[in-house]
DNA sequence: TCAATTATGTAAGTAACTTACATTTATTCC
DNA sequence: GGAATAAATGTAAGTTACTTACATAATTGA
């Protein structure tokens, strides 16, 4: 809901360059966008001191329809912009304050992945990885590396041998093994690395096909085969991990179903053998997520 | 915004226990969501063939104020229950499920964590985690022992000495090594392999302090000297990998981000040697997610 | 300074929602 | 089965809220 964003940002971009009285109406729609959805055009026009045609000009200025319109738009916006905080309004701690910008953040970068993502590309990956009798996953760096890591994580259970590396020098040396029945999945946020650059054209040059989760228009995403690029922001506060990674394993996670889809009967009984070999382990038999 | 996940359910709810006409009011705005908030009730009563009456009745019906409520309510359900999927409208093709499923369930989830967790217990783990001279944090079964991976990949840059570990044997040699000014953090979905339930009883045993995420009422929730628990459902689609872990990472993200603020001028020291670091290993110079 | 353009408010016009009441339908009780 | 009661329903009047027109005020540019 691309139009669900762009009102809230719409108004923020317009701010200081709207006519007074008009500025006066956003001042106010900013300042108390959960309740605006509520509240009549008199309303705010009162509480903003200006006119009732001032407020529906303004919903024009912001490019809706008139005021109804403009607040049907509104409560969307505003709806999932603060879906991760208190029901019961603002939540002033800091921890509420934490959990919601890190949900919030998140869940906007998953829409901006979702906006940017390209399905054509998306179904060739998992028809490339349920044809791969081998899947390799790289990715250098700490949080790439993981996502790698949980991607092996993922595939080994759809029963196609599955591993990930994150060490440049087995990188390369274990690519030089590789044959074009197998696959290279190279993860990485930037798509600048150069010991994975580097595999991967040690790859391409031995035949074996080179797919990539990476940063739009990087070197990465020019040199695999195909490639998952997406633009995404870095979080303008230092002290927030980056939604980015949480976003790549969630599409690595739409790769994963994807690729289980197509072979449902194996999936399944190796879904039941995983399973059962847990069993042992803990200290009661009750439910466990299969899919951890 | 749990009142925005209500309306829809509500009226799921409700759905077969209505009167007759309200039934055909019901049928129509359940078969056309996104459009019912940018419709007049004259049209709906039309489409529905009832009186414009009998539509308002049905808002009231769901517990809403009015017509002119539930236009706002709803809208702001349907955007929080479809923003992942494409904007033009429900997009049908393989990937777009994929992507809308695995995302949607995703913001679902996370908005469940988000009804869930204490803030409390949180802002008391973040003074664990800021307060120990060394964290340790422990998972087990592939995908919690990432995330514990992903926890000291996080926390190592703020200045504290962090390590992960999987394996049961190390984890329990490992613990009783640890003293008092240390901290182990025990990451688990179920709450239940009796590794380690094991390896946290020990370190229990030597004076070290305890933390665990982990699922409600779990023997490790109980276990522990603090925990974050959250009872997040089992996703009923086999194929799909679970949206908990990436849940159990934002939170991790929450956790880390805390502990960074309390601690700003060595984390930016920290951040910016990490950013040197890195500087010679790219192709290129450009920016790079010092967040990665 | 003056003319043209833009901004603004008041009030009339219109659309849409809410409420009242009469009629119809369904349910309950004898 | 029929009468009484309760619930459902539609029509239309009443009310609210939005939209539009137009006059006036303020701003801009030559």
């Amino acid at each position: 809901m691309n139009t669900v964003i762009d009102l809230i940002s719409r108004m923020r971009e317009l701010n200081g360059t709207l006519p007074k009285r008009e500025q006066l109406v956003a001042d106010f729609v900013l300042g108390n966008l959960d309740q605006i959805p509520f509240l009549s055009q008199h309303e705010i026009a009162k509480a903003a001191d200006v006119s009732v045609a001032t407020v529906n000009r303004f919903a024009m200025t912001t490019g809706c329809e008139g005021f109804r319109d403009f607040k049907i738009r509104l409560a969307q916006s505003v709806a999932v912009s603060q879906q991760y905080f208190d029901a019961n309004g603002i939540d002033t701690s800091p921890a509420g304050q934490l959990v919601g910008k890190v949900f919030g953040t998140l869940s906007d970068t998953l829409g901006l992945a979702r906006s940017q993502l390209e399905m054509q590309p998306v179904e060739n990956a998992v028809d490339m990885l349920n044809g791969a009798q081998r899947i390799v996953f790289f990715g250098v760096g700490g949080s790439s590396a993981n996502v790698a890591r949980e991607a092996a994580n993922r595939f080994f259970r759809l029963g196609i041998a599955s591993e990930a590396h994150a060490d440049g020098y087995v990188q390369r040396m274990l690519v030089s093994t590789l044959d074009k029945k197998d696959l290279v999945f190279a993860i990485s946020s930037s798509g600048q690395p150069a010991e994975l650059l580097d595999s991967v054209t040690i790859a391409k040059q031995y035949g074996v096909p080179t797919l990539s989760l990476t940063k739009a228009g990087s070197e990465l995403a020019a040199l695999t085969d195909l490639c998952i690029q997406l633009d995404l922001p870095e979080d303008p506060d230092i002290y927030k991990p980056s939604a980015q990674r949480l976003v790549y394993t969630a599409i690595i996670d739409v790769l994963a179903m994807g690729t289980a889809r197509k072979r449902p009967d194996r999936v399944k009984e190796n879904l039941r053998r995983i399973r059962t070999s847990l069993l042992p382990l803990s200290k009661d038999s009750g439910p466990r997520p299969i899919g951890d």
